[in-house]
DNA sequence: GTGTTATAGTTTCAATTGAAACCAGTTGCA
DNA sequence: TGCAACTGGTTTCAATTGAAACTATAACAC
């Protein structure tokens, strides 16, 4: 009945998290330590970034996007999309026309330019990703793939 | 010998990247989902920010580090390090000391507020994290850990 | 000791980002 | 029609961030 009988270490009474071996924390690291590797290759030498080479990408894949479907396909927001699409056609790497339908509505893709360079930016990016997973054998990227799809979901 | 012997189609001759199956943008995505999620149960209702809170994390474990100690041990820069304490100090959340011999460094801790700040977060992030992995099976759990380790180091 | 270089931490200034307001065009409906 | 509500996209303003410059102290060379 002292009044110290509850008296446990200060460590296990606070319980500090182990930022190391906490999965948010580690994710955060990993992915900002891939994206900054990868970006840091065409950064600056297309003055190119993160956000604009992911409009890119899927105006590559999808021709005629309006701006609002390309932010749906790349997860950013549309103030995100209205400024990367501002400085790609400024660069003249994006074809903007107006949606014949809606006129509020843009319809967009790549110009030769900008095909140009995202044939240069696709296997420097893919080349990276392999670096990545050369990390890995086989079992752990077939495992990582499944992990991926179920956190995902 | 005709000109256009070597016609392929424009998408195999490009080879649009397929973000939604590209390693780096997923890790990248759901990373931001995760650390967004866990974010938005501290960061209204306590006014803490990630930083601050990966700052004080860290303090909760190694009592006494300088802020470039700091620095390395959350892989954050030396600069929101030093605006991340400033606002915690501010608030009452951490005490700032001067080492005894180098007057330059700062000597940490967390204050008694700090302490009870950090005994209601850090359970609340454990939760989340117990959440994300739940959507993972046992066998999935340690494939990962696995994963995050070798990827990491 | 003095001068030089290095380190801990802060400040400043510019660029990036986010949230909300905004404009123009469209849709629904009385 | 005509007007309210909605949607696509841009702009504005404030907050956040990053890079470089800066201050103060310490370590080193001579």
């Amino acid at each position: 009945m002292s009044t110290d009988r509850k008296r446990i270490p200060a460590s296990a009474e606070h319980a500090p998290l182990e930022l190391e071996h906490f999965l948010p924390y580690r994710l955060s690291i990993l992915s900002n330590a891939i994206s900054q590797s990868i970006a840091d290759d065409y950064q600056r030498r297309y003055d190119l970034s993160v956000t604009e080479w992911r409009v890119m990408a899927v105006l590559a894949r999808f021709d005629g996007l309006s701006a609002r479907e390309v932010a749906e396909r790349t997860l950013m927001d549309k103030v995100a999309v209205s400024r990367a699409l501002a400085r790609l056609v400024e660069a003249g790497r994006v074809t903007r026309g107006i949606h014949a339908g809606d006129k509020r509505r843009s319809v967009l893709g790549l110009s030769d330019a900008g095909w140009a360079l995202h044939d240069e930016v696709a296997p420097m990016a893919r080349a990276r990703e392999r670096e990545v997973l050369a990390k890995l054998d086989g079992e752990e990227q077939r495992w990582l793939t499944r992990i991926l799809d179920r956190l995902m979901a």
